[in-house]
DNA sequence: GCCGTTTTCGGCCCGACTGTTTTCAGTCG
């Protein structure tokens, strides 16, 4: 069974206990073993072969290690089942709506025996909820919203980084025009700590001190409620503002005076469990943080509040970069001075996969051979597709040679980058190339990656994996789960093994870092990383506005723990392509360097 | 259900906000 499937049966547990109205612990305990399996990556299955190895995670005592033993045996946990009898599995999606929580949910059950959010939309239509006890006309107004939230969203609700980022840009910009007041708008939330996908903005807005604050507080408040594309209002107080914007978006904007700034940037960053985390050793310290400021158990004295790293200083840590604050040992590892030193878009000098108008690009070789040069790239590689993927326009032998000459010829036109000859070439279904290896021997750089037959069983798929590794041409996998972000679930093979065998044979992995994909995850960069593989991260642009994206490549890296040293394509041209696989010389093919070209 | 150089019992992060209440329960992050 996979790690998720089980948390999701205990989180099932944890949500119908709390309809239930066990004690807060209780259920609190099950919620907090299910976050724990959703993010670590060694198999519950297996350490759970060892009862006591299982008994050592936290959280996970006598009686909790019983229940994964009988969960992985069974597939499923009597207590869910028992719960299940008394309530049925649509309490869990009224849920999710917001205004609503176990309480109200558990009373809605038992007044109306409503399980659905269509029969509660119902209720809420006919007046019938407002005359219940703790309701009102305003709170079955707020459920009729939120039944037609729900209907819209249909998914997750989650949207992809690149899209959140961009909404908190424009957003941000907004309300830095709202006045002099305003000093500052940060991004916190999972945002900040470059989640793969995003579930609502947390923007800080920080206030210069002024004669009287709550005034100023008001008036930015009130200006911010004026975005064009707000859909709702979901929360206006003293120091908070909630909205909804038109795409379904959730954001909260905190305003808050400069003096708190580090402990409320910390705070609104998370993640969740780090934030306990931290409470916690500042309980041991004799301090107690919140949103305001680390101070004194008695007395309330302020210890520290005006930057993270105070913070952390006062805490005994090292200041921990948002991207690692995930509780995946990053506590552990600033206490022991072993925090990664992660690396940095400004590291970055080439971008090792690209698209032109040869295939499925929107721009020709020179057009993003400039606009990455004004990125400041050092060097590109141009990868268009194989003949394999034949509806985008892929390369067969003849015109990936042709190819290799056009791209010589532009870099000698377009000056300072330097340009190599690339291509992405198709891995078939039993893992050989899609390119003659005669072609292959010509181009500075190799790509493979999958595109076809993506539902392989686990064992075939792994066996085509490593045919592609051992292919001696091949340097670097390309995107290499498949997956795509809120559409598509990464391939199903032995990661692991396949790790072990790139990192063998000296194959790169990808962090390919389009929105879309930010393949290899972050958990599987800090496996390969474990396994001794080196990565590149690449964007994998088909327009010239792509090349950007290397951010949210460099981001996705940093929460796996990559550090520099681990990125080939960080390395000078010359090194980075030392630091590609070599690939073997054919006797009989033409020289690599048909056109000459001048020295980097 | 877990956990402990403040506890083997009694806590479980904790503060803001809303909407319902006449001082607070429920929800949220």
């Amino acid at each position: 069974m996979e790690n998720k499937e089980v948390a999701r049966i205990l989180r099932d547990t944890a949500q119908l206990l709390e309809i239930d109205g066990a004690q807060i612990g209780r259920y609190r305990s099950y919620e907090k073993v299910a976050e724990l399996l959703y993010s670590m990556h060694e198999r519950i299955e297996e350490i759970a072969k060892d009862d006591k190895k299982l008994k050592e995670l936290p959280g996970i005592g006598e009686g909790m290690a019983a229940h994964i033993q009988e969960i992985l045996k069974n597939g499923d946990y009597s207590l869910r089942k028992k719960l299940l009898k008394k309530y049925p599995p649509g309490l869990l999606n009224l849920l999710e709506l917001q205004s609503l929580g176990p309480k109200k949910v558990a009373f809605l059950w038992s007044h109306f025996k409503v399980a659905t959010v269509e029969g509660l939309e119902k209720l809420a239509r006919e007046g019938k909820l407002r005359d219940l006890p703790g309701f009102g006309e305003k709170s079955e107004q707020n459920i009729l919203k939120a039944c037609g939230q729900f209907k819209n969203l249909g998914g997750s609700g989650r949207i992809q980084l690149n899209v959140a980022d961009e909404e908190a840009q424009k957003l941000s910009a907004y309300i830095l025009e709202a006045g002099p007041a305003v000093e500052a708008v940060t991004a916190a939330g999972s945002l900040r700590r470059g989640r793969e996908t995003v579930g609502d903005l947390d923007l800080l807005v920080t206030l210069r001190p002024g004669n009287d604050k709550q005034k100023d507080v008001d008036a930015v408040a009130e200006y911010i409620l004026k975005y064009p594309s707000i859909e709702q209002t979901l929360a206006h107080g003293e120091n908070k503002v909630s909205v909804r914007l038109a795409r379904g978006l959730q954001v909260d904007v905190r305003l808050l005076e400069k003096k708190s700034f580090g402990a409320a940037l910390m705070y609104f960053t998370g993640s969740k469990a780090h934030n306990v985390a931290l409470r916690g050793r500042a309980l041991d310290l004799g301090w107690t943080l919140n949103e305001y400021a680390l101070t004194t158990v008695k007395g309330g004295r302020v210890v520290a509040s005006k930057t993270e790293a105070e913070i952390y200083g006062k805490l005994k840590l090292p200041y921990i970069e948002p991207e690692l604050r995930e509780m995946r040992g990053e506590i552990e590892a600033a206490e022991n001075g072993r925090l990664p030193h992660l690396v940095t878009l400004a590291d970055i000098r080439g971008d090792l996969q690209m698209h032109t108008t040869a295939s499925d690009g929107h721009n020709s070789i020179e057009e993003m051979a400039r606009a990455a040069r004004e990125l400041g790239r050092q060097y590109i590689a141009l990868t268009d597709h194989s003949q394999a993927l034949a509806m985008a326009k892929g390369l067969d032998e003849r015109r990936a040679l042709e190819q290799i000459k056009k791209i010589r010829a532009a870099e000698q036109r377009v000056g300072g980058i330097r340009l190599l000859a690339g291509i992405e070439v198709d891995i078939r279904k039993d893992g050989s190339l899609d390119l003659d290896d005669e072609v292959l021997a010509q181009l500075d750089v190799v790509v493979a990656s999958v595109h076809s037959y993506m539902n392989l069983e686990p064992g075939e798929m792994t066996d085509r994996m490593l045919a592609a590794i051992e292919n001696p041409y091949t340097q670097i996998i390309a995107h290499p789960t498949g997956r795509l972000l809120l559409r598509r679930e990464p391939f199903a093979y032995d990661m692991e093994k396949v790790f072990m065998a790139a990192a063998k044979a000296g194959v790169a992995m990808e962090a390919n870092a389009y929105p879309d994909r930010l393949d290899l995850s972050d958990v599987h960069l800090r496996l390969a990383k474990q396994c001794g593989v080196r990565i590149v991260i690449s964007t994998d642009s088909h327009s010239t506005a792509n090349l950007s994206f290397m951010k949210y490549g460099v981001i996705t890296a940093r929460r796996g723990w990559i550090e520099k040293s681990d990125v080939i394509n960080t390395l000078p041209v010359d090194e980075c392509l030392a630091a590609l696989r070599a690939k073997p010389h054919l006797a009989h093919a033409p020289k690599a360097q048909a056109v000459k070209r001048k020295s980097a």
